[in-house]
DNA sequence: CGGCTTGCAATT
DNA sequence: AATTGCAAGCCG
């Protein structure tokens, strides 16, 4: 068994080193053969030592998948499925806590303290709101084998809009697949050369990527269309559309050093998802209104519900049909409850 | 939806 | 007395 094992590892690196030459290939099999134990120390060491481990090994979770970076104490990749029916659901990230990933070697793993008044926020990859379906798949999204240090501005902000739309996709197609990730690029600087650096937060080095990548492949009947974005780890204003951020799938996979979805005919099938789908995110008044109907939909006191509805005036918006009955339906529930004494 | 901070009680 | 955990409240 380790005889063939050895003999099989010896003959690829001389089909390797042989540069492709069949003869010279088999020339070196046979020499290596005949060399005496010694002459293979390495191997023999590989054997008995065993050969360094990355731990970039494919991870599976309920609703998401990675693979984890552990020099950077980030994900590489995480990759998810969409679609109408598993976004449905009550689960409720208040009752999620953000925590080491138990799978994760300790020697590896960031915590929470590496975040804390680090000045970067805990942002998903795989999305809070993507696994509404289950509580415990979303419980697993707190893992910070999920987590990168994010600014909180782009998190809250555009990252989050962009997920937004991912889930809208699925309203126009049966089936989308995601991948996203962290990037370290380097920088332009003055005299041309091209430099990477990057912030470590906490005790645990914890990277703080440059900008964020998100892949995605849409399904619909025959039509597969794919969007690759790449987006600055800084504030990113309503003014800025998505396609800004569109790059090539190839130029993404020479910056990640990553391959997705190679089982794709790329040449075929494959369509500009932009071209495809608008690519459109939420504007600010669409957006605003949203994040207020989260916030009446939470509101406790009637003090909170009135003042939520206030700065939405002030901003300039005015409550579309949704919002004023979301608004009405909460201040009955609030009015009713704050009448009681005391209990 | 995406997050953090604060206050107080439980804990060691 | 100092740390930890959690509910509640805050903001974009």
């Amino acid at each position: 068994m380790m005889v063939s094992y050895v003999v099989s590892v010896r003959f690829i690196s001389g089909f390797v080193f042989g540069a492709g030459s069949g003869i010279a290939a088999l020339k070196l099999y046979l020499y290596e053969e005949e060399k005496t134990d010694s002459e293979s120390s390495v191997h023999r060491l590989i054997e008995r030592f065993g050969l360094p481990q990355t731990g970039a090994e494919t991870r599976f979770y309920i609703n998401h998948i990675l693979s984890y970076d552990q020099s950077r104490r980030t994900p590489r990749w995480v990759a998810e499925h969409l679609s109408g029916q598993r976004l449905q659901g009550q689960a409720d990230r208040k009752h999620c806590k953000f925590k080491p990933d138990p799978k994760i070697p300790e020697l590896f793993t960031a915590r929470n303290e590496d975040y804390l008044r680090s000045g970067w926020s805990r942002g998903h990859m795989a999305p809070a709101g993507d696994n509404k379906i289950s509580e415990q798949a979303m419980a697993e999204t707190f893992y910070l084998s999920n987590i990168v240090p994010q600014n909180y501005e782009n998190n809250a902000g555009f990252w989050n809009r962009l997920e937004i739309y991912c889930r809208d996709l699925t309203l126009r197609f049966s089936d989308v697949w995601l991948v996203s990730g962290p990037l370290l690029l380097p920088q332009v600087r003055e005299d041309g050369r091209r430099i990477v650096s990057y912030q470590l937060i906490g005790e645990d080095d914890v990277a703080v990527p440059t900008h964020l990548y998100k892949v995605i492949l849409a399904q619909k009947d025959s039509t597969l269309a794919l969007g690759a974005f790449v987006v600055p780890n800084a504030p990113i204003g309503f003014e800025r559309p998505l396609t800004d951020f569109q790059v090539s799938l190839s130029d993404l996979e020479r910056m990640s050093g990553l391959t997705f979805f190679p089982e794709v005919d790329r040449a075929e099938q494959l369509k500009n998802l932009c071209e495809v789908d608008s690519c459109q995110l939420m504007d600010f008044t669409q957006f605003t209104l949203y994040i207020s109907g989260r916030k009446v939909k939470s509101a406790r006191t009637l003090a909170r519900l009135e003042k939520v509805m206030t700065e939405l005036r002030d901003a300039g918006i005015t409550p579309d049909d949704y919002l004023t009955n979301l608004y009405l339906e909460k201040k009955r529930e609030l009015v009713e409850k704050e009448k009681k004494p005391e209990q």
